[in-house]
RNA sequence: GGGGGUGUGGCGAAGUUGGUUAUCGCGCCGGCCUGUCAAGCCGGAGAUCGCGGGUUCGGCCCCCGUCACUCCCGCCA
């Protein structure tokens, strides 16, 4: 490599008129008139257009009129004003070009497999297998660039606020509850496995033990369960943990944070303190523990106007220990066609409901299959609770209370997306609060809502014999947009108060000793009160880019099938490998 | 495990009631062109329509199966 780049190619301005310069990087685009030919250089800092001339230099002209798309060239010369009316605003550089004196070709690049700068459009397939391509995009390179400045602002605020960056084990232990882990075999100790961490969990709580009062770390964590839009089985978790607070020390520096990143990611002035809802309130006005309050189609609790209803349906749900609740779509009447009531009975079918019922709110009078079979004064009371004015269209289930939540909170969402009721623009973070410490498991047996370390509130520990649904715990989650962001819990910091939790859980002392031993022996040696939080870093820097997939903020990420087509991960291994590890496939058998 | 969507030259798309020489744009190759900036003009190459069966005189189109990508439900303490 003969000539070295002086610049970068988004760093020339009018101030350079003049100078004799280098540039390095690839190129983009070409337009040759024959007798001037015009290159856009790029690299990951801009683009700056280059200007051959055969008057200048014919033979550099010619080599340069053999270029395409993803050359790598090097090309010194000097940087000129564009003529009068010739600038192009839309580039930083625009206001100059650089006239080449000498031109060195450094790679050839096969034609590429597809526009990488405008790669949007194209398949997964093709710009997950030529990842390396597609990186090279202008889009991902920023999203990229982005998701660096946003890690690095939130490890500067840890280290400015005393928190030590700690980094644990990758190779760690299964744990009985939780996602699937991914195992690693350990060829030392024959027939014996690793597991990759779902989160740092014990080991934070066990560097508070260790008196590393303040630590946070940017871990990645892994669990092996379906993907999604928002879900990659390899993902990362900004974790941090606290001694000697309580749930509000917690949240105010994660508070804190997010005031630094609108403050120095957005310039917003983020108003604190955020607001903070319980999370039954959650569950019964938006239908979900992760509320989108951009908007409003609240849900409301029905079953009082309900309960004697003439309409079967309605009584039945009730009676059965159900519920009926309700959205209030304002002047749906106008915005939703008949198709649209009819679309919504499949569409909560996916959530196990039979149906939706619909009443439109029309001047003269209801309109809906369902009101001629309610009492005299139903409807009058219906439209009281509701808010129900003329125009307004009324959406119902009636179904369990799991299935009711999970269906009005689906139509919720649907309908403000159908009526463009959500600003793209709003970033919106709250807290949801209170959550219960046990939910029930398909067997009706407890389960943590959190997970098994989380302490229940200290006013509903008596009620831990009594009714252990009933009990709430320290655990916060702050939403962001709908999606959780992050949650964490105050812990159990006392050895017999953890015994307890593991034999609710159905976790016996051996098995608890087995698989946690060492905290329970660590929560014996001077455990501190302690709490902490962990916050999913790419699903953040998504909301934070608008993605509409978190395949746009993840390097290299894997497909819906939990494979890597770049690196064709996973693969096969040899038997010899397998055999070293003493580990035999029944993948043949299963046939 | 279940449901939906997509699959047509390298990329993005069109393709009528089943009969076309499978169309268009970008890219690629050749040529022209000294001021463009996703340049323009002329010419050219490139496709067993994801794969396998079936129905039919005849399948890109209909049916069955299968694979890949994708969205959702389950799952994700």
């Amino acid at each position: 490599m003969k000539i070295k780049r002086t610049h970068n190619c988004g760093e020339l301005r009018k101030e350079h008129k003049d100078e004799s310069i280098a540039l390095n990087g690839w190129v983009e685009n070409y337009r040759d008139y024959g007798g001037v030919t015009f290159i856009d250089l790029t690299d990951r800092w801009g683009l700056t257009q280059i200007v051959f001339d055969p008057s200048i230099s014919g033979e550099v002209h010619k080599i340069a009129q053999s270029l395409r798309s993803q050359d790598v060239i090097a090309v010194s010369g000097k940087v000129t004003s564009r003529p009068e009316g010739m600038a192009n605003d839309k580039l930083d550089t625009g206001e100059i070009e650089v006239y080449v004196t000498e031109l060195e070709v450094l790679n050839k690049s096969k034609t590429p497999p597809f526009d990488i700068h405008h790669a949007e459009d194209v398949n997964q397939e093709a710009r997950l297998k030529y990842r390396f391509l597609d990186l090279r995009g202008h889009h991902l390179q920023q999203n990229m660039i982005f998701r660096s400045r946003v890690t690095n602002i939130i490890r500067n605020f840890f280290i400015n606020n005393e928190f030590v960056e700690i980094e644990t084990p990758i190779l760690t232990k299964a744990t009985p509850e939780g996602a699937r882990d991914y195992l690693v075999p350990s060829r030392v100790n024959e027939g014996k496995f690793f597991a990759l961490p779902q989160s740092p969990q014990l080991f934070k709580q066990s560097l508070m033990i260790s008196g590393f009062d303040r630590y946070f770390q940017i871990a990645r964590c892994f669990r092996d369960e379906d993907l999604r839009a928002d879900r990659q089985p390899e993902f990362t978790q900004v974790d941090l943990e606290m001694a000697f607070v309580d749930q509000d020390d917690v949240m105010a520096v994660i508070e804190n944070l997010f005031e630094v990143l609108f403050k120095e990611v957005f310039n917003k002035d983020l108003k604190l303190p955020l607001p903070r809802m319980t999370y039954d309130q959650a569950m019964l006005e938006y239908g979900k523990d992760a509320p989108d309050l951009r908007f409003g189609l609240k849900i409301v609790e029905l079953s009082d106007v309900f309960k004697d209803s003439g309409f079967g349906v309605f009584a039945n749900a009730i009676a059965d220990g159900g519920f009926v609740r309700a959205i209030n779509i304002k002047n749906g009447v106008d915005s939703l066609s008949r198709k649209d009531l009819d679309e919504m009975t499949p569409f909560v079918k996916t959530y196990r409901a039979k149906g939706a019922a619909w009443i439109k709110v029309n001047e003269d009078g209801p309109q809906s299959p369902i009101v001629k079979f309610f009492k005299g004064g139903e409807i009058e009371a219906l439209y009281e609770k509701m808010g129900a004015e003329t125009g307004d269209v009324l959406v119902f289930i009636a179904d369990k209370e799991s299935v009711v939540c999970q269906s009005l909170g689906a139509l919720r969402l649907h309908f403000a997306k159908k009526l463009n009721l959500i600003d793209e623009n709003e970033l919106n973070l709250s807290w949801v609060v209170d959550f219960p410490m046990f939910e029930k498991d398909s067997d009706g047996n407890p389960t943590p809502t959190h997970h098994p370390f989380t302490a229940p509130k200290p006013e509903d520990v008596d009620k831990l014999d009594e009714d252990v649904f009933a009990v709430k715990s320290n655990a916060y989650d702050i939403i962001l947009n709908g999606s959780e962001a992050g949650g964490g819990s105050v812990r159990i910091h006392d050895n017999e108060m953890q015994q307890k939790i593991f034999s609710l859980l159905g976790i016996d002392e051996e098995e608890a000793r087995e698989k946690f031993g060492f905290l329970l022996e660590a929560l014996q040696y001077g455990a501190p009160p302690h709490g902490g939080l962990a916050l999913g870093l790419d699903r953040i820097i998504m909301l934070f880019l608008k993605a509409e997939s978190i395949r746009e903020v993840i390097a290299f990420p894997k497909t819906q099938k939990a494979t890597c087509l770049m690196t064709d991960a996973p693969g096969d291994v040899s038997a010899e490998q397998l055999e070293e590890l003493c580990i035999e496939s029944t993948v043949e058998l299963e046939d």
